[in-house]
DNA sequence: ACGTGATCATTCAAATTTGTATATAAATTT
DNA sequence: AAATTTATATACAAATTTGAATGATCACGT
């Protein structure tokens, strides 16, 4: 289940939007770095749930912007959706899984160069994420987005200390 | 940018494969967790790269059942992707940020009761991840498979100290 | 008023993913 | 040994995602 379509619900909940801006407040709001937002899943999927009535299109525009506007069932189903958000606990996708998976694949010698060079990177991005924290006010986002950075770094602080402690156990030749 | 390709030529690289037993390895190493792997993506992946000249088909068989294997450019082709896997830092995908995002749509009471039930089916996830880690290689996956287990348990602990900080702030009316 | 680069706004074909339907072989029950 | 269930194996239509292409509009110096 993919989550272009609360993502777009969710913008759409204070009031009327065109694609484009749905696009932006999801850009701000730091969606484009977890989700499936480019352009054309947005147009997409106001286009295919204004069909199935979640949506109405407010203003056809002259110069072609069209405007979308939430109908009660798409507030309904935008509740529905975010209840399972937060009462089903989905796995969380990681491409660095795919790395790990094979690990045995390169040599210990390479393996440890690039596992140092992801240490460092990681602390890099890491501290970039930090510093993020209560800059996005400014333009408007509300206050609670920068409780996704700080689950954000803390992840990625998990991940480094998997790597921190793995590069040991490469050396020793207890992995892979 | 998608893992399946990486997947099925990771797969491939021992020796010749046919579609559902391609499927069934990365069932093995935990991906059906973490990536799309769908037995429609699998055989559409196959059929494309051996298109493109990443694998040959050594066995159209009879009764249907078609075998591929990797060729010389599908072998370097893995090689590349796997150099990118542990370079390159790429962004973790969680759909609790979604919850996050809208934590603000949500009455207070009834994030606080989602909040505590979370807490408690990510204390459950944990225990039945670390549970899991040694088992696997009575089936015949690899020792480091167990790697991605212990991350993928990091990250869950990482999601839960979040959660449990929260419920206080929460409760405190500094969030959302 | 005129070009020119940046931002705004959308469309579209191609690639991928999903989910379900289908078909056959193997094991199990009756 | 026929019937039924389970596991193996693939195909395919529908939905979604990607990424590039296309215009329109605006700011700004000349």
């Amino acid at each position: 289940m993919s989550s272009t379509r609360i993502l777009i619900l969710g913008t759409l909940l204070d009031g009327p939007l065109h694609g484009y801006e749905v696009r932006r407040r999801l850009e701000l709001w730091g969606a484009s770095q977890w989700a499936n937002v480019a352009f054309g899943s947005i147009y997409h999927g106001l286009a295919k749930m204004a069909e199935e009535g979640l949506l109405t299109v407010v203003e056809q525009g002259k110069g072609g912007k069209t405007v979308y506007e939430l109908t009660a069932d798409g507030r309904l189903e935008f509740q529905r959706r975010l209840l399972t958000s937060w009462w089903e606990v989905q796995p969380i996708v990681d491409p660095f899984q795919v790395a790990l998976t094979f690990m045995n694949r390169l040599a210990p010698a390479d393996l440890v160069v690039a596992m140092e060079a992801r240490a460092e990177q990681l602390r890099a991005a890491i501290s970039m994420t930090e510093r993020a924290i209560g800059g996005k006010q400014a333009f408007g986002a509300p206050r609670h987005v920068d409780e996704c950075l700080r689950l954000n770094a803390a992840q990625l602080t998990a991940q480094l200390a998997w790597v921190s402690e793995a590069i040991g156990r490469v050396k020793d030749g207890e992995l892979p």
